[in-house]
This record gives C-alpha cells, sequence and structure tokens, in this order.
DNA sequence: TATGAATGAGAATTCATTCAT
DNA sequence: CATGAATGAATTCTCATTCAT
C-alpha cells in the first residue's frame, strides 16, 4: 500500500444510506420491536454507536426506513396517471404494468407489511404511508376513473371504490408474497392476475363498444 | 383491598377464554413483541402468574390467540360455497354479504393484521393460517368457479385469478380499517365497495346474455 | 368390594413420612434451591397444598429430611463404641464393616451431600449434622483410642487425629459414590477399600507385638 | 453520583477476573442456585448486564469459575510426583506439605464443596473436576505407589486404594474447613492432620528395615 | 384434611442508549 | 467520526406460599 494512501476512504455522505438499507432488511424481518440494533449495526459494517450519529433513536431509525423506501417510486407513478391523455383501459394496464416492476424489483412489500404490523405502534407511519402513497395514489387513479366516466370511457359510479376494485388484488399479490411465500405456499405469479384481473375489471367499468350508441 | 373481599375467586372453566380475548386485545394492539404481560393480564383481571397456568410461554399464548379467531367463521362460510346450487352471481352476492359481516362484526381483521406483521417471527401461524383460513376459502371459491365456468355462466380464465379479483377488495377494506382508520382516515364503506365491486367483477366474469349463442 | 369398606384408608399418619421421603430424593438430586415443592409433592403422591399441613415453609421440610435421616443409624454404633471391650483392631474392623452396611444402604449420603452443598444457607444443619452425627460419632471412637492408648494398644498420639486418620477415606468413599459415579466414573469397591484401608492404619497405630516390651 | 465522575470505567482485560474473583465468593457462600447476579455483579463492581458482556448465562459463569479455579494448582504437584525419585516416604511427607499449602492458601476447598453440592445440576463440572484433578492426581499417586511397590518400598496392595487411604483425612479437612467452621465448630489444624496422617500410613504401607531381609 | 388455582415477589436475561476512549 | 464496553430499565418466566373450595 503506497505510503500517504488513506487504509479506507470516509464515505460518510454513504452511511445513512447503508444503515437504512441494513434496517429495512432487519426491520422487514423481524418487525420493529423484535429487531435488533445490533443485528442492524452488524449487517451496515458499522458499530452500534454510529447508528446514533445518524439517528436519534431506534424509532427514527424505523421512519427514516419507511419515509426513504415510498417516496421516490410512486410519485412518478402517481404524476403519470394525472397527465396521461390515453384511454382508461391502455392507462390501466401500463399503470398496471408498471406497479408490478415496482413491485416486484422492490421493497415496497415489505414496507407495506412493516406499516401494517405496526401501525398501531407508529400511527405516524400509518398516516405518512396514507398521506404519501396511498391518497396519493387514489387521488391520481379515482381523478382518471372520473375524468374517463366524463368522457363516456366508465360506467357510472363512485371512482373510489372502482379504485380499491382495481388495487385490490394488488395488494392481496404483494401480501402473499410477504406472508406467505416465506412458508413455502406457492406464489402468485403477479403479472397473469394483473393481466387476468385488468381484463376482468376493465370488461365491468367500461362502456361497451355498443352501448352508448344504443 | 378491603378485608372481607376474597382475593380472588375460582373460575378455571372461563379463564382461559377471557384471557386470549384480552390478549387478542393487547396483541392487535402492539404487535406481539411489544405487547406486555402484564397488560394482558390486568386487562384479563388475573395475576401475570395466573397466565402461566394456562399458557406455557407469550408464544402459546400468541398461537392460541390466533387458531382461537380463525376457526369458527370461515368454514361454515366455505361449506356453504361448496355446496350451493346457485347461480354463480347470486353465490357471490350472497357471500359477500356475509363475509362483509363476519368481518365488521369479528375480529378477523385483528387477527389478520398480527399474522401479517408478525409472519416472519411466527412462520407456523402464517402457515396455518394459509392451511385454515385462505387454502380453505380459496378451494370452495375457485371450485365454485369452475364449477360455473363448466356450466358456462363464468368465462374461460384461471379460476384462481378470479377469486384473488374477487377477494383483493376485500383484504383493502379490512386493513384499511384496521390500519388507516386508527389515524383518523375516512373508513371505506364496506358494504357499498363490496356491492359495487361484486357487481364490476361479475360483469367481468359472467357470460353475457347473448354471449353463449353466439 | 364388600360395602361398609371405605376405598381408601386415610393414613394421615404415614404422610410425613412419605413427604419427607420424597423430599429426601428431591433434594439430594437438585440442591435445596433449586428443589421444587411441586415435584416433591407430586413423588410424594399428594398436592402441594398439603405440604403446608405438615410442614411451615421448604426450609422446614428441608431441615425434617435431615434430621429424620441421621439420627437413626449412628446413635446405636457410637454407643455400641463407647462400652464395647474388644481390642482396638477388631473394634475397628467391626465399626467399619456396620459404617459400610448403613451407607451402602441407606441414604446417609445423599444427606451428607446436601449438608454439605448447602451449609452456608443452613449453617443450623451444619451444626446439627456436627452435633448429632459427627460429634457424637468422633467423641466415641478417639474415647476408644484414648483408651485403647491407655491399655498400650495404641501408640502415642491425638486420639481425635486418628479418628481422621481412620474415617477420611470413607468419606471420600462416600462423596465418590455421590458425585462421581452418577456422572460414569467407575464406582470404589468399598468394602475393599475400608478392608485395606483398616489393616494400613491399624498397622500404623497399634503397638507391635514386641514393641511393648522393647 | 458527583457531576465529573465518569460512570464507568474501561478496562476489559481485567474485567472477567474480577467476575469470576467475585462470582466464585458468591456461589461458594450460596451455591449455585441461590446465588444472585445482581450480587456477584455488585461484589465485581460491574452492572448486572456486564456479566452477559463476558459470560452467556449464569451457568456458563459457573463453569468459568469452577474451571479457572482447579487447573493452574493440581497440575504441577502431579508432574512433580510422577518424575520425583524420593524415597515413598519422602516423597508423601512432601507432597502433603505442598498440598497443605495450596488447600490452605487457595479457593480449593470452596470450590470442591460447590462441585460436590451441585454435582447433579452440573454433571459435566463433576466430569471436569474428576479427570482434571481427581484422576489426575490419583493417577501420578498411584503410579508412584507401585513403582515404590517395584522398587520394595511399600507393601503389597492396590495402589489406589493406597491412594484413597492417604488422601481420604485431606478430604475431610478441606470440607471440615468449608462446612463446619463457618459455624462455630473448632478448625482442624490440617498441618498436625496430615503430618500424624503421614506417619501412621506410612508406617503401614512401608515395608520395614529388616522386613525385607527376613 | 386435602386440593390446586391464584398470587406476587423475585431472578435471569435482553437491549436501546450512553459515553470514555 | 467511530467504537464498543458499560449501563440499567424493562420483561418474561418461576415458584414458594396462600386460601377459597
Amino acid at each position: 500500500m503506497p505510503p500517504g494512501q488513506p487504509k479506507w476512504r470516509r464515505r460518510s455522505e454513504a452511511r445513512p444510506g447503508e444503515i437504512i438499507a441494513a434496517a429495512l432488511a432487519v426491520f422487514s424481518e423481524k418487525g420493529f420491536a423484535a429487531a435488533r440494533l445490533d443485528d442492524i449495526a452488524a449487517r451496515a459494517g458499522v458499530s452500534k454507536g454510529a447508528l446514533y450519529l445518524y439517528f436519534e433513536t431506534k424509532q427514527d431509525l424505523f421512519r427514516a426506513v419507511v419515509r426513504e423506501t415510498i417516496a421516490p417510486n410512486l410519485a412518478t407513478v402517481a404524476a403519470f396517471v394525472g397527465q396521461s391523455p390515453l384511454p382508461f383501459g391502455d392507462l390501466i394496464r401500463l399503470v398496471f404494468a408498471r406497479i408490478a416492476e415496482v413491485i416486484t424489483e422492490g421493497r415496497l412489500g415489505a414496507v407495506a407489511k412493516m406499516v401494517i404490523g405496526e401501525s398501531r405502534n407508529f400511527p405516524e407511519l400509518a398516516k405518512v404511508w396514507h398521506e404519501d402513497v396511498v391518497s396519493v395514489m387514489l387521488g391520481a387513479m379515482s381523478g382518471a376513473v372520473a375524468a374517463a366516466q366524463a368522457r363516456g370511457e366508465v360506467r357510472p359510479g363512485d371512482p373510489q371504490l372502482y379504485v380499491f376494485s382495481l388495487a385490490g388484488p394488488l395488494l392481496l399479490g404483494v401480501l402473499w408474497r410477504e406472508v406467505f411465500v416465506p412458508v413455502g405456499v406457492k406464489p402468485i405469479d403477479l403479472k397473469a392476475l394483473l393481466a387476468q384481473h385488468a381484463e376482468v375489471v376493465l370488461q365491468g367499468m367500461l362502456v361497451e363498444a355498443g352501448e352508448g350508441r344504443a
């Protein structure tokens, strides 16, 4: 090793991210209360004390994990939904495809599970999750539904409930993967589910081709 | 404690049930790890030590709570689904109505939330829940779908996925109530949701009146 | 069964003895603190509450166990030693034989082990054990030694220390059986040990045939 | 606590030893089960939690105490016995003198008492004690006896039993000190006991001066 | 007498948090 | 910044003892 070269590079900027990643892993495996800071520190490759340089308390770290994971993915989708001029059916198929990707690749499922499990202990997180994830998507989607209804594409009915009809199986698929697959249950083919589900619900929602004219 | 008052009464028959009820309340509020046996005992009106007369460990008690709450409600519904000669649409409407009742009145939602939150720490419970609740209902329902397909009532398609389409919003509604309502979010009107959802999905699943002839 | 005959005879007189026997077994297996009254009660075939009809506390029961086991055996031996007109060597051989029996058959070893292990927690028992067992035997034996010295049979020397020389291997043999045999160590042949030991020590203690005249 | 005083000092090198010393004191006073970690921690001047930095469980600590105390003293004695070319009588007198010192100064007696008292609860310790202490010494000593017999110094007879004859009073003296002295019984003068005992037994074991020739 | 459900004071153990280094 | 030894409050679980039956 050449003299003058530091033995290790200081990467304090990267640290919080590494810690959050480790914490996400441990929290989503054990739940908040059963997760040990020792484990998180070990997984992040830092000392236990170092956690406290970046996060005030365990709860703080948990909050950071949740906040960190939800923001980026959804906002873009919601924005896209709000502006898209596509026919409703195409929009849904597109959104489903995109969401399937986000879910399959990301840790959104794990975080959802955590938020559900700890919702009573961390009401603020349930609130944040609702405001930042659910409410945003719900607003965008029900807006799209209402717009489609206005255009005569979608039948009358409560737009929100339509969105729940669309989104429910998504949640089911996500939690199935988090809860049942680890204990040996056969996974749901999320793509197939969404494909069939889209067609079924769209069939039920869309004004039929000849219907408007009749 | 006033003299003359007995320190405790002997009521061994009722105790386990009272304890389980108290435990369900506390567990579903705090999650497994954060729940304190002190609280459960206090809520059940017994001493901490008394818990150990009926349950070996905290985990045991948790298991008992989950097992106790799942069995009774679902089996009957599943049996009914399996034997009913009703047209598929009517069957679904009936089942949805019944399930809405069970969910609204019972503690199934709270238990579901617990199972989801603690699934990694209690894989056995996830398994039991899957076998005793999910698998039973899923089997009965997809059987009904397949039968309806055989009768020409329902369009082709994977029966399981059809069931997920039907059931997803149910789960969404249940968890919404458990997770979001306690933090001030407006409740979903479960009945309205199921009513609209049933019509939407049935519209998408059922062979149309004239379709068969075409 | 003839009518009028009670189904079981009440044997309250026998109870304390049965309890003590059970307690001896459990105490000598676990030590005082680790012994559970549940186990003792179960072994005695009575309820836990019944123990308190006969003994005030756990300590009381322990004391009873120790007292019960020591008294009967030793007193007779001591009395015999004090009065015997036998030559010293014959006396020792006789006493050793008798003690070997008592030890092999009785629970003296187990009690000794308990008294040793719990001596700090039950100083009174150490005291009782010393007064009722050790002191009595020591007095009788050293008296016999002194008498034999007076008769010219035994060489000069501290009679007490002579008794320790005689008794030490006995203790060793007893504890060996209690401590090492249960973990798989080869037992000591107590009879052979005492036989050889008697000859060795007597050889060292007794005035030789021609010695007195010299 | 006065401000400016550090709440604790970092002394990881010395800690385990201090804890073991404290634990030996408390265990030998109370026995394993009745000893409280609170007391051990207080005596060691550390917090209860600190114990768990060095020992996994209470049992672990107990094992460490026993193991720590036995090894150093005996091995050297045994080695010495095995190689010494001294006449048997001189060897015994030397060994007795050395053992008297070790016993008087060290905590061997306390540990022996603990091992005896807890032998059923910690069979492994009885085994370790046998293997590391008893077996080693027994082997060395009976080897020396056999060698002396081969040289014509010692009379025929089972060498092991000879060793028991020699060692028994030693054990008696040690336990007397541990068990009886604390309750007010007059101590045995260990040196005097060993001195007289050595002469008595040697007299019984050694071939007499003129005996060989006769 | 006898039972065994119920109690409640402890005890071991864990772990978030602090702080000397 | 970073470490990790040390703390101590909190929590589960045990068990001698009591007491309604």
